[in-house]
RNA sequence: GUGGAUGUAGUUCAACAGUAGAACGCCAGGUUGUGGACCUGGAGGUCGCGGGGGCAGCACCCGUCUUCCACCCCA
């Protein structure tokens, strides 16, 4: 037997799994600051629902397979679908609009690389059921704002609205179809990765005439914002975002096809990977189950990308390197490990996590070299010198010191 | 799905076709009441897996899987 995780499958040691945790936890908070509440929804789906919801490359890449009740099922691909199911499913009892985040694993079974697996984290904030621009500013804002809770001081906000491109549909001039239209989004896309010249040549290569993709990505280039943007963007600055940090790029176009209005992404100065998030309005997705269409707007965190980006600028407060145990009650002997069962239960019903190590054999240097390893705060130490003056020690393994108290005067000290 | 690399001790890596090694980590002792240093000793390897040619394979050939990187697509 080969001891391996799947591929394009993570464990998180304690130690990572505290940083996601951490970044989870203030994520969560500033969703809820602004009114947005969790919505959770099974990892499994009737495979008819999510199938043909992704476009050709999602049905492929979708985990699908037959239950014991002999069902098809598949996995859940991303959080946006699901969210489009319960607002159908539950609609006349969710308020409108229904504001909810949703932070849960989706699974794709692409080919791993580099920040790409098979299970990921996708933390999503989304407004359902308002077509204000309001809405539009608040989702950038709780993105924004969420940065800054993190730790992230210089990054910058690309907005556009993908009226640009439908208007290109209307323009005659440039007689794109509605069918070529994707693919150039696509192409556009790629920009700042690729290129002008190659996104020409994509361009050119999907079927488009020289003069022709010269043509639209020149009108592109130097479209103005729409009325929609500039309402946002004055809206944006009035919750209270650096209006330099936000910035209308008519050449941001996010791959994404049901995208309808408004589209953003958020990089960060000095991660250079890609942007950490991204979002947008669209007004024709959530209406797939329902009966009539339902606006909605928001955005979703790349959330390795939003470790990583950290990690590499050191956001991490030193507290997630630490164990959440703040004392180790060393067991000095077999004998007196009662006292130390009945010193560690004391500390705990004082609202400190404490642990007991749970093997009085074992000598006190490698008890208090695990809690060093684990990186627990204090060991406490109760052998026959503090039992007969009814006293414990202390030992503080930050700064390699010690003292003996008495129990009452153990919570100043610690 | 396509292409390129990769796999040897817990980890990071060595080893000309001829007896598998180092560093760090781990364990024990030095130090039977005290962690990060030091000294001494020790344990630990189906060389990813399967096949092939060869007197002989960790090394060569084929297949397969893993991991990594890129493309496609996407978060």
């Amino acid at each position: 037997m080969n001891i391996q995780t799947l591929k394009g499958f993570r464990d998180f040691l304690p130690a990572a799994a505290r940083k996601r945790q951490y970044v989870i936890n203030t994520l969560k908070s500033v969703f809820e600051s602004y009114g947005f509440e969790p919505l959770e929804t099974p990892t499994l789906e009737y495979e008819e629902i999510l199938a043909g919801k992704y476009g050709q490359e999602g049905d492929k890449l979708m985990y699908k397979f037959k239950d014991l009740g002999e069902r098809n099922v598949a996995m859940r691909y991303d959080q946006t679908v699901p969210l489009a199911r319960v607002v159908a499913q539950y609609e006349n009892e969710l308020p409108m609009p229904f504001k909810r985040y949703q932070i849960q694993n989706v699974f794709r079974a692409d080919n791993t690389q580099k920040g790409r697996f098979r299970e990921f984290l996708q933390c999503d904030a989304d407004i359902v059921g308002s077509s204000s621009p309001l809405s539009d500013a608040e989702v950038i804002a709780v993105a924004a704002k969420s940065l800054e809770k993190l730790g992230f001081e210089k990054f910058k906000i690309l907005i556009n609205d993908r009226a640009v491109f439908s208007n290109l549909l209307a323009d005659k001039r440039q007689s794109i179809t509605e069918k070529e239209l994707p693919a150039v989004i696509r192409a556009i896309d790629k920009l700042k990765k690729i290129g002008k010249d190659k996104v020409m040549e994509e361009i050119i290569a999907g079927g488009i005439a020289p003069e022709r993709a010269m043509f639209i990505y020149q009108t592109i280039e130097f479209q103005k914002p729409t009325k929609q943007i500039r309402e946002i963007l004055k809206l944006v600055q009035q919750y209270g975002i650096d209006a330099l940090k936000v910035k209308f790029d008519p050449t941001l176009a996010r791959g994404l096809d049901y995208y309808t209005g408004l589209i953003f992404e958020i990089e960060v100065e000095g991660y250079s990977v890609g942007s950490v998030a991204g979002g947008g309005r669209f007004d024709n997705l959530i209406g797939m189950f329902a009966d009539k269409q339902i606006p909605a707007v928001g955005f979703a965190f790349g959330f390795d990308r939003l470790i990583e980006a950290m990690e590499e600028l050191n956001l991490f407060p030193d507290l997630t390197k630490v164990s959440t145990t703040r004392v180790l009650v060393t067991i000095f002997s077999g004998e007196l490990m009662d006292k130390s069962i009945e010193l560690a239960n004391y500390i705990r019903s004082n609202n400190l996590n404490c642990e007991l190590y749970d093997n009085g054999d074992d000598k006190l240097e490698k008890q208090i070299k695990y809690a060093d390893k684990k990186g627990i705060m204090y060991a406490a130490i109760i052998g026959p010198e503090e039992i007969e003056k009814d006293m414990v020690t202390i030992k503080n393994l930050r700064i390699r010191d010690q003292q003996t108290v008495k129990r009452e005067d153990l919570l100043k000290v610690i």
